[in-house]
RNA sequence: GGCCUGAUGGCGGAGUGGUUACGCAGCGGACUGCAAAUCCGUGCACCCGAGUUCGAUUCUCGGUCAGGCCUCCA
């Protein structure tokens, strides 16, 4: 099977074939590290995660380098500094490690590589000396500008032709920029901010060199993929593109293979009525919902879409990992058993039928969607095997979903803990007293009593569910 | 003004030139003391107009509507 993936530069998708197989190279711009992120901010790290494991399934886990860098200079940073009275270092490692924490919760590997501005700061003004050096950019009154007119193809990213930049420059041009479309490379620091020495006067860097600095340092030209927010296509990448090739690199040999772009996230308007619809930042909605919901709803929809987070949207996501969970859970009692870890065999090394649908949508350019609706193929031939009492059918199409699910980022909890997530040990003995109690009155047939009892859990948002050999529970979504 | 997306059933959301997406919700049935979970069955769609075609939701053109970017937002 070959994976196929939409590139905005062709405007098509394409045949993914890497420059060297044993180092794929991805790049996906990171967190500006000023706040917590808000679940916008956690779509292309999802989605971007999703490729990454695909990625190291595909090419093996050594092989694939995954960079997304962290942008830990920045006004808004500078400006949160000031507020609190602290070096900058101290907001950026704070906000850094909520963010690393929270993208885990929601089912993200760590890239493999963390670049942070502060600490490129070398190989970014070496950079930017290349392009003085190169004719690429000039210096004027303290900054260092990059020239766009020493890029041919400038625009040809985002198809932005540069007649109507200078048309659309309704903003003020700096007066020391020669060409509109012209942007900062390095600038003075203003007061008490944070300042490095630069052959150009003491200052910081602008926003798009950093990308272009990590990715050389730590990738090298050309990278395979090149991933991001759809916004972020003009100015940044096109600019990002620019730089990284004006800097002394040849043209031809390109600046990324494969850019790719997830669709934005809105928020829709504000009267949803929903608990969840109106949190948005990460932080707060894992406390909320679990962190597996929350990814499954930035994935059940296809990535260059847009995507309406709504309060709905959570639930149903709930509902959906129910389904596939509740499959797992009633495959463990049917053969008393919990599946071990996974492995990750069975349908990588050939193909395997039972997965092919599966396999065939995420190499589809990601095509999410249409994996869940082989998850759910799968989960009911497990259930159809679990229903018949076949043990072998029912112990390979568990392991089957369980891998399936697993490679990218879903199912890997206890089925049982998912379902009863949230519960302390003290409650958990209270329910199970009462289940036990509720068990012993139906076996006397005294229904009365045992509807009591379920009045009872049903308060505690307990739901039960009996069966032939004794009952289980499970906590009801919240109303 | 320029550039670029998209319009699918009650909701979310894939896909296809002629045939079941899928999940949730609904309806009927089985199971159950009653439920829940599960199983079986079932209703519901392809923005408007023209064109191409034996045939279009799927291709082309036009229109309408919605959204994004062009201003260091992922």
């Amino acid at each position: 099977m070959t994976l196929a993936l939409y590139d905005t530069m062709a405007r098509e998708k394409r045949t993914f074939v890497p420059k060297d197989p044993s180092r794929v190279t991805m790049y996906v711009c990171g967190p500006t590290v000023y706040n917590y992120a808000h679940i916008g901010n956690a779509r292309p790290v999802v989605v971007f995660d999703v490729l990454f494991r695909l990625l190291r399934r595909l090419y093996g886990e050594d092989s694939v380098v995954y960079a997304a860098n962290v942008t830990d200079v920045d006004d808004k940073i500078n400006k949160k500094a000031a507020e609190e009275g602290v070096p900058i270092d101290t907001i950026t490692d704070r906000y850094l490690a909520i963010y690393n924490e929270d993208m885990a919760v929601l089912g993200a590997l760590r890239p493999t590589e963390q670049p942070r501005a502060t600490q490129t700061m070398d190989a970014i003004i070496a950079m930017i000396g290349r392009l003085v050096q190169n004719g690429a950019a000039y210096a004027a009154e303290g900054h260092v500008i990059f020239n766009t007119q020493a890029y041919a193809d400038y625009g040809k990213l985002s198809r932005q032709p540069m007649d109507d930049m200078i048309a659309g420059a309704r903003v003020d041009v700096a007066p020391y920029k020669q060409h509109p479309a012209d942007f900062v490379l390095w600038k003075p620091s203003k007061e008490n901010e944070p300042v490095w020495e630069s052959p150009w006067g003491p200052g910081r860097p602008g926003w798009h060199i950093e990308c272009s600095a990590m990715i050389e340092q730590s990738l090298g030209l050309p990278i395979d993929i090149h991933g991001g927010g759809i916004d972020l296509l003009f100015p940044h990448h096109e600019n990002e593109m620019a730089q990284g090739l004006c800097a002394g690199h040849d043209h031809s040999v390109g600046y990324a293979n494969y850019w790719m772009h997830n669709g934005f996230l809105n928020f829709g308007d504000e009267k949803m009525s929903k608990s969840l619809g109106n949190v948005v930042l990460v932080h707060e909605l894992v406390k909320q919902a679990p962190g597996e919901a929350l990814r499954w709803a930035l994935l059940v929809g296809h990535y260059r879409a847009p995507l309406e987070w709504t309060g709905e949207l959570i639930e149903q996501a709930k509902k959906a990992l129910d389904r596939l969970y509740g499959a797992v859970q009633d495959a463990n009692r049917f053969l008393g058993d919990t599946a071990t870890a996974p492995e990750a065999k069975g349908y990588d090394a050939g193909v395997n039928p039972d997965t092919e649908r599966f396999m065939a949508a995420l190499n589809d350019d990601l095509n999410t969607p249409a994996a869940f609706a082989a998850l759910f193929e799968l989960a009911d031939r497990l259930r159809l095997a679990i229903r018949d009492g076949a043990e072998g059918e029912a112990r390979y199409h568990r392991q089957v979903l369980l891998e399936a699910a697993n490679l990218i980022g879903f199912l890997a909890g206890d089925p049982e803990a998912w379902f009863q997530g949230g519960v302390d040990e003290g409650m958990k003995d209270r329910i199970d007293g009462l289940i036990a109690q509720r068990v012993e009155a139906r076996a006397a047939k005294d229904w009365a009593a045992a509807d009591r009892i379920r009045d009872e859990l049903t308060s505690l948002n307990v739901e039960v569910m009996d069966g032939p050999t004794g009952a289980t529970w499970r906590i009801k979504e919240q109303a």
